[in-house]
DNA sequence: GCAACTAAGAGAGCGGTGCTCTTGCAATTG
DNA sequence: CAATTGCAAGAGCACCGCTCTCTTAGTTGC
């Protein structure tokens, strides 16, 4: 295997079992059986390794909820919604640490590279998808009012791109059940829930009929 | 001053400028004019200090925002609910490292000791205080379907010591508005609404308007 | 077939980290 | 005055990211 790949793969389980934070790359190293000095040869520094992961984990997220979805494209839009949200976060929870990677703290400094970014927008490319074919097949009583000024605080040529075919009239609530999403999976896996919440399962099936019942689906 | 109060006083600027894993017990040694050392007698490690720092987040958020609401009393309950929420972006958005620290990736390993997850509550309990006193006033019409099953998936127990007053048909959007805020904190502060809301401002209070409406207030 | 080049790891070392343990000093107390 | 206590200093351990030079193994070109 090319050690690119090898030394992402051990970074991933070192991950997995000691958080982002204890990653190190000398740890890598000697897993690997290799000096550590050695590593640089691959990836001129930690936060490059830490990149590098993030595109993945990026990636393997954006697969996963794609997936889904494909597999769901016989159901109703309300019925894909609660699917591919499902996905998003059955992945968080299987992969807790690499999701902290990419909705947790950001390192310092650190400015995600354009690759990344187009990696970044998989999950909201497929919401978006539901919400427009939703639309297309039973329109949405919508408030015209709300489509006036979007533009005054959304990126909406950079929007238009991903929420293709959603009526701008829906973008703030789009925007907010995919905030709405990732914001209940940090706060599951935060453990700000403990105390209030203690079955997560049940309760995100709540959140998603609320969402639902918001976008109209 | 109390060497204790200057350890975390330090600490406080230092996290400032260079974020939490930029932290370090040498570095605030050095700034007090002193050997690393001799910060061990006031804390025993470094997440000890971070503990502390973490609570004392807490309460300075939760001090602000209990004031925001006192000052907002004679306002109406849909009001007081939007200068609360713009409290908690006003704190988040001054001192974003403090905001990571409670509500960011969590330092692994890290349990919440007691005493923090009073100070935790502060927030939540303005915001049901709200609530409940919009239910006094004019009741909001509710599912009652709602209030059904809500103890099979949250800990009623805990939840009506927070939520004092407010009908259990009103809990999971309660939660849900407290997520959705700090869900949405989260993203701004991230950059995760890089390419999409370019005027957070405007956004977070279509985003309250939707709130607002979702709790009837 | 051999020389030249290249890819990849080894090893030493720098300055930094959290943390421990022993030592020394100074103030306070009995 | 003697004893105790509070507090900081200093040395040192094992780790970290990262840099630099050196060696080895393999490949290429003639």
């Amino acid at each position: 295997m090319a050690q690119i790949a090898t030394i992402k793969k051990v970074s991933r389980t070192l991950i997995a079992t000691k958080g982002v934070s204890g990653l190190s790359l000398r740890e890598v190293a000697r897993e690997m059986g290799v000096v550590s000095s050695a590593l640089y040869r691959y990836f001129a520094t930690r936060d490059d390794l830490l990149t590098a992961l993030i595109f993945d984990a990026y990636n393997d997220l954006g697969a996963s909820v794609e997936r889904a979805d494909a597999k769901a494209s016989s159901e109703s839009a309300g019925e894909r919604f609660r699917i591919t949200a499902r996905a998003v976060r059955r992945w968080a929870r299987r992969h807790p640490h690499e999701y902290g990677l990419i909705y947790g703290t950001p390192v310092p400094n650190y400015v995600a590279p354009v690759s990344t970014i187009e990696a970044a927008t998989r999950v909201p490319r497929v919401l978006s998808k539901i919400l427009s074919d939703a639309q297309e097949a039973h329109p949405f009583p919508l408030n015209v009012d709300a489509a006036r000024d979007v533009d005054q605080f959304l990126e909406v040529e950079a929007l238009e791109e991903v929420l293709v075919d959603v009526p701008r009239e829906m973008y703030v609530r789009a925007l907010m059940a995919w905030n709405m999403i990732f914001g209940f999976l940090s706060f599951e896996l935060y453990g700000h829930y403990v105390g209030s919440v203690k079955n997560a399962n049940v309760m995100f099936e709540k959140v998603l009929d609320e969402l639902a019942g918001l976008l109209g689906l």
